[in-house]
DNA sequence: ATAAACCTTGGAGTTAGGTCTAAGGTCAAG
DNA sequence: CTTGACCTTAGACCTAACTCCAAGGTTTAT
């Protein structure tokens, strides 16, 4: 048996976060000391790191919750339902990408169009197209890029 | 000028986050009413538009207030300056692109092992590999891929 | 004159995932 | 028998960007 200490080493966790998982109800220390300690099993420590693995693929901590109330009542589960947490968090996860994608773009867009030099930034292009929203994004200053 | 549910309908804005604005220092409407009542000029509007513009980009209140803050005084600042705040938001913006694209690329390997059908998910490869951390996932329940 | 629709303020609540503090109990070493 | 490292709890605090609420004042229309 792990105390908190111990497992929150081994595992490279906060032993905070360690309680925090357990009032959330993710993971309970399956025994206590006389003094009260917490005490991890082995199969605790399993759980962690099933946690913290899908933790790692990008669930939350609700999400990680639903699959590992899979996980311990296998048999009455279908492959179907664990597949749909990982296609339905593969969906949010491209909806993200798709709209970091977009402000990428539009960044890369208005960092071209600008000088970055050390003129004063009255003729700015990223300041005109925040006041404007233009998109029609002219080179300002008249200085050739390529000087970054 | 403009009353504050009007100025919020035509931005299509929550009144709260317009008066949120004001406490974060973000946009002063210019004066006020005998009543009391905030009256936002055509400049305030403008000011609120380059906001959303900025938060349109993924800029954060922070950001946009220091944005807002060159916009005002421009001619004591260089193109650099700005152009840094793109930059640096770029950058941001392509290591969580980064992060997202490795869950992505995590969870479609689990999605294409897993046959996702209604038998037990007792040998579901999904969770075998939450449990045990393995990269060499295999598919299981001998089904061929492409029913999908 | 009264109801509806507008406005004000301060302050609390929300989500997610922790992180930290205070006040105190426990355990092992020297 | 004391020091230091460890553990306990409840509860506050953090970020970010709102969103909502209560209690009350104002404006406008009928
Ligand atoms: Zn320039
Ligand atoms: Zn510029
Ligand atoms: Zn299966
Ligand atoms: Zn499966």
């Amino acid at each position: 048996m792990y105390r908190i200490g111990e497992l929150s080493a081994l595992c490279n966790i906060n032993k905070d976060t360690l309680r925090f998982y357990e009032k959330s109800g993710l993971l309970q220390a399956s025994a206590r000391s006389s003094a009260g300690y917490r005490l991890y099993s082995e199969q605790d420590k399993d759980i962690l790191c099933f946690i913290l693995r899908a933790k790692g693929v990008g669930f939350t901590l609700a999400e990680t919750q639903e699959l590992l109330s899979i996980e311990i009542d296998k048999e009455s589960k279908a492959c179907s339902d664990v597949k749909q947490l990982v296609d339905d968090k593969l969906t949010e996860i491209e909806a993200k990408i798709a709209e970091l994608k977009c402000f990428q773009k539009s960044l890369k867009t208005l960092s071209n169009a600008c000088c970055g030099g050390h003129e004063s930034a009255v003729h700015c292009t990223i300041l005109e197209a925040l006041e404007q929203g233009s998109n029609d994004v002219r080179y300002e200053h008249s200085v050739r890029q390529g000087d970054q």
